[in-house]
DNA sequence: GTGGCCGATGTATTCGATATCATGGGGTGA
DNA sequence: TCACCCCATGATATCGAATACATCGGCCAC
């Protein structure tokens, strides 16, 4: 920068003021001060800007598992909100290792970011909240009752009793459960939803047909093979996500059985590859590139403190019937 | 920092060295500060420790899309050698936008990272070259012949040429290709490879046979109903990544056509996917997680300015034979 | 006993950009 | 004509941590 403020004859002050502030210098001088940063290929040095100016331009956001592509969508909207404000996405991906949550919170912590949106948390919620009473704190699909922290989710109760509700309204009364895992919120409103539907069924709620699973792929596969040695057995499975409903598809297949005739499945999330599998996976769509938007609002408004209005948005979802539910269209 | 230095009643400079260089102060000291920090809560600004340090330990990872599980696997490779030595990783999707490639690149020149590494890059690769003059850079998955960035890839050449030869030695004459974009290396390697397998076939190769993608669902989806209106049409097809090839069964099957009965197909990367798909993706496997870690490591060696063997590393690939391709395993 | 060395600590400067305050010239209105 | 204000610009303090240099006390060897 001294050199710039050397070759255009003008103090550093105002070479930074003709970058940020061009209004403030005369058009001369701010053509002087460019030609000189083109000739020495000045690029202004962000570490120092954002230690004077307390504040780096980037966000963190936090995802549980890369190869998702559930979160790759929410992500997309994401950094396109916050790309048009001008901020930076930073995506940390932790595979779903509390420990590595915690780095990241250090990295926020070291005022490396201005802000942190967390897409389902693992660590404590407890932590979270009291995270979020000193730096800006978003969570993306998933929220806790009582939490003062900012959410955007969908009903995830309601989603998983209309996922429910669907393949009760095909038939089907004994309907398993590969729920995601234990901890996680999302987990405890999605068994709701389930448990509530398949309370108002003749047959009523049987434990034995609710497992806990993990998100991916070989627990829906492992899982299925364990419901199907039930006797009688599960004649369709509500999964927690498409993952695991593709999981739970595949585990049947190795089983002999047909996907939908003997098995009805679905998913949730409506990842990208649920509508390209084979069979077509009737699913619970999440938007999930509005999910992405709203939280990066959120956030942003958060860091500049601006009012928020709603501090739990729940956006709408839908019911996508294809082919692995069995249903005629 | 002056709060904790009060505090313990030492000076800011014995706090710093308790905290970084704990050898330099004497233990009582050291645990009257290590108190004081507990009780404050105290967190080193990054920002200003960068600033003076002249380096932030983060590194920049470009990845073209978010949503192909390919790099994902790459991703795991480098976080883990990046973590184990203190970096943290920055992921930038930036969806084939050669802009957004350019405005990480800038964030990398306003040095609030210490290093960068693309995979697969869109921009000039000249550019790249000029770049990695002054920065530390690294290309993983890709390479330029003639460039001196250092590299990670496999023999793209010869991957094609053994996905081609295989379909060859099915019986298959009448082979397309669904190659990536035009301006993208890995598609000359990638079409290079192709061309020279099917030169020894008696029918040799045919160019309208052969198609651009763009790695994406889509492309492969239609490009593979434009090949079927050949006539006589093609009876197997080799498609640049798994993404396209899953596009090009389900368009064929949206054809009426079976896979592998009627269409034999082989795609390339081995995501995670490419074996949950039915029928089973036949496909060239790459050493996503090794490529992943070596390209770190080749960072981190730039970064630090150690001396590096080989600029050039080449990983092995295997063929992995499943259903699509039609072979009897 | 004294010179020299080492370990522990404090003081002051530095990193690069920006914000604040000061300055000076030119224009405007009474 | 003079007071006032505004605009363009310069000098300088500042952000928070790291570090070069200075200091001081204690210990050892000659």
């Amino acid at each position: 920068m001294k050199e710039v403020a050397a070759l255009s004859e003008v103090s550093t002050a105002t070479v930074s003021r003709a970058l940020r502030y061009p209004h403030l210098v005369s058009p001369e001088t701010r053509i002087r001060v460019m030609e000189a940063v083109e000739r020495l290929q000045y690029r202004p040095n962000h570490i120092a800007r954002s230690l004077r100016r307390n504040e780096s331009h980037f966000v963190i956001v936090v995802m549980p598992d890369i190869n998702n592509s559930f979160f790759a969508q929410i992500i997309r909207g994401m950094e396109d909100v916050a790309h048009a404000q001008d901020y930076q996405v930073l995506l940390c991906n932790t595979d779903n290792d509390p420990e590595r949550e915690l780095s990241y919170i250090k990295v926020l912590q070291g005022r490396a970011a201005d802000g942190m949106a967390f897409l389902t948390a693992r660590v404590d919620s407890a932590y979270i909240e009291q995270l979020s009473q000193h730096v800006p704190v978003v969570l993306g699909c998933e929220y806790a009752e009582g939490l003062s922290t900012p959410s955007v989710s969908i009903d995830n109760v309601h989603a998983a009793f209309t996922a429910t509700r669907h393949l009760i309204q095909l038939g089907h009364r004994r309907i398993a459960l590969i729920n995601g895992p234990k901890g996680v919120i999302l987990s405890q409103d999605r068994l709701q939803g389930y448990s509530q539907a398949m309370q108002q069924t003749t047959s009523g709620l049987e434990c034995r047909m609710i497992r806990d699973g993990t998100f991916y792929y070989e627990s829906g596969f492992r899982l299925i093979q364990e419901l199907l040695t039930l006797s009688p057995r599960p004649t369709a499975v509500f999964c927690a996500n498409d993952e695991m409903a593709i999981g739970a598809i595949n585990g049947a297949r190795a089983l002999g059985l047909r996907v939908p005739e003997d098995l009805a499945v679905v998913g949730f999330d409506n990842i990208p590859f649920a509508s390209m599998y084979n069979p077509a996976l009737t699913t619970i769509a999440q938007p999930m590139y509005e999910i992405g938007e709203t939280t990066m609002h959120l956030l942003l408004a958060l860091i500049r403190k601006e009012p928020i209005s709603i501090r739990k948005v729940v956006l709408p979802h839908r019911l996508m019937v294809r082919q692995s539910c069995g249903a005629k269209c």
